[in-house]
DNA sequence: ACCGAAACGAAAATATCTTTCAACAGTGAC
DNA sequence: GTCACTGTTGAAAGATATTTTCGTTTCGGT
């Protein structure tokens, strides 16, 4: 519930980005070092949204604030922005924790940087979201335009830390799972396939049961995957806690990193929330942002597993070629 | 000679140091607001470099640290800056003023301003191929700029016509098979999925042998559809040629339209061939392409068939509602 | 060596940010 | 419906940071 708010403002040092990891150590040493999460430099809107969902409807409306005009917020102090907003101080310093800066004076800080970047990068027309009658190319035009956006958000947003660690972690594992229902489960086969191309053992069960199963088996060494975009898919969290409590590395796949997902996660990867709508349900954009992040564990993994995987992946490649057809012109 | 630093000194309410004043009710561009100059944004280093013969040494020192590293410097205190310069809080904020800020304050925002844009500005130099060492912030940089890349340049090179053709067969389909293999064939998943969700009637059977023998109850009026993008994919080409030859309407989905499957293809979509390497295989970015062209299917039809879509929706997401835990927040 | 003007910094004064705490609103149990 | 409880909120106290004041120091000229 509200205790991630809580803890946020009680121990605000805390290096505990994931408090599932609290409990355990951490494999990379650097991890909790320089884990604070650096306050993101650009991708303040993307965090926003991210976000969003976890706030209040005060701390929502100075984070809409914010969102809306960098420049013109990092002109007022506290006090100007809890009064233009209608709220008062504490709030406003309680919205910049929760984005991740130690206070409103950071946060400040964050948006003039925002704001000088808008102003060199000028404009980047406004995407009007989809309408029954487009005709069929501003419809690709748009949907094109929204995934490059959340791409965007969500390498900006992706904490460098985790995602190393999380690499470490899955290029030692004696063998890995990876839990995901519906479109998050396409994500988990995805990633399944490229573990298992650079010779990595990997599961990605998509019964329910059978993933708990799989679960169980799981100790020490071993790394499992939950990837779910709502972060409270129970489906996908109960095989991860399982996986938890016998002892294996957890990473969480999220759009939610506030999520009970989290709770059984050493690592937290973020990925991004664009808005949805009615057209565009919320399963596109998510996808795009979580197979970004799997991307980029695949190619992390690979670059650490070089001497073994650059040889899988040319037999695997050899293996299949000749399902292919001859020719093509 | 100094009696610029006079003035500053001398007159400090002079250009309306209050900004929550000069935001409401000044009614005429002032005057006097003209030629103290607005605080410079990115030209800093000129500025500092234009001022600093009437600078006392002390203050040069400030204004060489600040121009040195904007970054730094916009980290830290009036005392900090002072600290590290050897001077004292009331030399930063003489300096601030020289510099056309009304204080330090002001002058630390725009630094951070200055320190982003720099930021930025050595981004583009991510064009490079992915390394073996790279770090993994750049790998993450790297990925999500070709991915964005990929996705521009599948748009520019859909051919509406064609995806409009697409659509109105698809959303008049009595029913549709959907194939792929390996990555795409996750990728026909997706697609299945997504019709699923708005009321059609969708397969996508990855056994090859089964997808023949689906093509095979296929007729005029159903819709297969082929998505291969080496264009050469036998196991994926057979069920197409069957359903073709049953005289369903067929679409390829591929990176190579003058492949081997488009010969029994009514419509072609082109997805875009991004380059490879050792370290980002071609599925990467096929695939990113291909969910791109899936997704404007999907919405296209989700258009045509927005009365029947809309509540299709809904329903779907109220029938999973209770499969997430209650709540976070 | 002495004078005056300019430069400088310590500390007071002010503005700004942060924390605390008590009151309030929403929610679920009975 | 009422009660207890948890979570949210803003006012004001408390802590920091910035700005101003003002006396001391430095330097150049006589």
């Amino acid at each position: 519930m509200t205790q991630d708010v809580k803890e946020i403002f009680a121990d605000r040092r805390g290096t505990g980005t994931s408090r599932g990891a609290s409990g355990r150590s951490v494999a990379v040493p650097s991890a909790q070092a320089a884990a604070p999460a650096p306050p993101a430099p650009a991708a303040l809107a993307a965090k926003v949204r991210t976000l969003a969902p976890s706030m209040t409807r005060s701390m929502q409306r100075v984070a809409e604030a914010v969102a809306g005009d960098p420049a013109g917020c990092a002109a007022l102090t506290v006090t100007g922005l809890a009064g233009l907003t209608g709220t008062s101080e504490a709030t406003v310093v309680r919205t910049a924790r929760l984005l991740g800066y130690p206070g409103y004076r950071d946060l400040r800080l964050a948006l003039a940087g925002l704001a000088a970047q808008q102003e060199s990068g000028r404009a980047p027309a406004i995407t009007t979201d989809i309408a029954v009658d487009d005709p069929i190319a501003d419809v690709v035009a748009k949907l094109a335009y929204d995934e490059q956006q959340t791409l965007a958000d969500t390498a900006a947003g992706l904490d460098t830390v985790q995602l190393g660690a999380a690499v470490a972690a899955l290029a030692g594992a004696r063998r890995t799972d990876v839990y995901g229902i519906g479109a998050s489960g396409l994500v988990a086969q995805d990633l399944t396939q490229k573990l298992l191309r650079i010779g990595l053992i990997a599961h990605a069960p998509s019964d329910p049961h059978l993933a708990v199963t799989n679960a169980v088996q799981l100790r020490a060494g071993d790394v499992a995957i939950a990837i779910t975009h709502s972060g409270s898919t129970g489906d996908v969290i109960e095989p991860l806690r399982v996986a938890f409590e016998r002892g294996a590395t957890t990473i969480a796949v999220t759009g939610r990193p506030d999520g009970p997902v989290t709770q059984y996660a050493d690592h937290v990867l973020t990925t991004s929330t664009a808005r949805e709508s009615e057209l565009r349900p919320a399963a596109m954009s998510s996808r795009t942002s979580q197979l970004l992040v799997v991307d980029c564990l695949f190619v992390g993994i690979a670059q650490r597993t070089y001497e073994s995987a650059a040889p899988a992946l040319s037999a695997s490649y050899e293996a299949l070629a000749h399902r292919h057809r001859s020719g093509s012109r």
